[in-house]
DNA sequence: CATCTAACTCTAGGCTGCTT
DNA sequence: AAGCAGCCTAGAGTTAGATG
């Protein structure tokens, strides 16, 4: 579940228009935003969603200027137990937020059609030596873009800015090495090749063979794309600093490694592998090649989570 | 409105030469 | 020899706009 996401709506002018104009407050602990009611000349105007979301109890001020939709912690309190769904919860921006929320939760899972505590149940040796069979990853010359070395983040988006930014050969490169790859190493035909990156340079690095098989780097919960057997995920991915920040503003951690392999299994189980058939891999980036290794060589999340850290 | 056409994009495959 | 890179081409598919 996505709890915080940046609010964008209203711009910083008119926010501080809003505020010097006397129609929006801001709680002093929580920052939370509320709109200033005024019961014998309601407002009704351009501003009403903002209106509704403040409301709502949806927006929070995070520092000077940015506002942050938030859903409110204490709806969740209005219910007795609460279900979630979801696999490396702990990666998750929600861990992070209920955490700041003063929320605490069991992790549990389903042991024949019962609720059973998870960590006695979380092996997942059996599993994974099943897929190290199933997913073939790329291990060649062709990585050498995505070489980590010092503080460098080779194939983020500001490594992607900087790219371009400084026109460098990098990103051609780095096309050349997925057409390379679909047609010489994979050697899969263009209706099943799928590959990502951030949607801004889609146009830069599409190339034959697999322009059309582009699925959005967080694209999930779909079957759409289940005849894909070779991919390319041209990302390395951090979570929102801005974000990360505010979560972690009480000394939570989001743990932004187990987050990238969370969003990049996700990414990579759109594909023929969720019904157990092989699928090729192209993950140049060494930082999130070298989790899935992890995740493949460790038993358990609880194991992952303490080769991570 | 349907259909046709021209322009464009994409694909599969082939060929060559380079590097390791 | 294997892996990589860059080029070319026919043909398939797509699209926008013109034509009847």
């Amino acid at each position: 579940m996505e709890c915080v996401t940046f609010f964008d709506q209203v711009t910083e002018c008119d926010f501080q228009m809003l505020k010097d104009g006397g129609y929006v407050n801001q709680d002093d602990i929580t920052n939370r935003l509320s709109w200033n009611v005024d019961h014998t000349s309601p407002y009704n105007g351009k501003f009403n969603s903002f209106k509704r979301l403040c409301d709502n109890r949806k927006l929070v001020l995070h520092g000077e200027k940015v506002i942050l939709q938030e859903f409110p912690s204490e709806f969740l309190g209005a219910f007795v137990d609460v279900y979630v769904l979801t696999y490396l919860f702990e990666g998750s921006p929600m861990s992070a937020y209920l955490a700041k929320h003063g929320y605490r939760y069991n992790m549990l899972t389903l042991v024949d059609h019962e609720l059973k505590p998870w960590a006695d149940y979380c092996d997942e040796s059996a599993i994974k030596s099943q897929y190290k069979d199933l997913i073939k990853i790329y291990d060649g010359s062709m990585n050498k873009v995505g070489h980590q070395s010092g503080k460098r983040h080779p194939l983020s988006v500001s490594w992607y800015n900087t790219q371009v930014r400084e026109s460098t050969s990098a990103l051609r490169t780095l096309q050349g090495s997925t057409q390379n790859y679909f047609k010489k190493v994979a050697d899969t035909p263009a209706k099943h090749n799928a590959w990502t990156t951030f949607c801004k340079y889609q146009g830069r690095l599409k190339g034959e063979r697999y322009t059309k098989g582009f699925v959005a780097f967080n694209c999930r919960a779909t079957n759409e794309h289940i005849e894909k057997r070779s991919m390319a995920y041209l990302c390395n991915v951090f979570p929102n600093p801005v974000i990360s920040q505010y979560l972690n503003g009480q000394d939570i951690k989001v743990n932004s490694d187990l987050y990238a392999l969370s969003e990049m299994l996700q990414w990579i189980w759109r594909s023929q592998i969720r019904r157990y058939d092989p699928i090729h891999l192209f993950i140049p980036s060494e930082r999130m090649r070298s989790l899935l290794y992890l995740w493949l060589d460790t038993r358990s999340t609880p194991e992952l989570i303490g080769k991570l850290s």
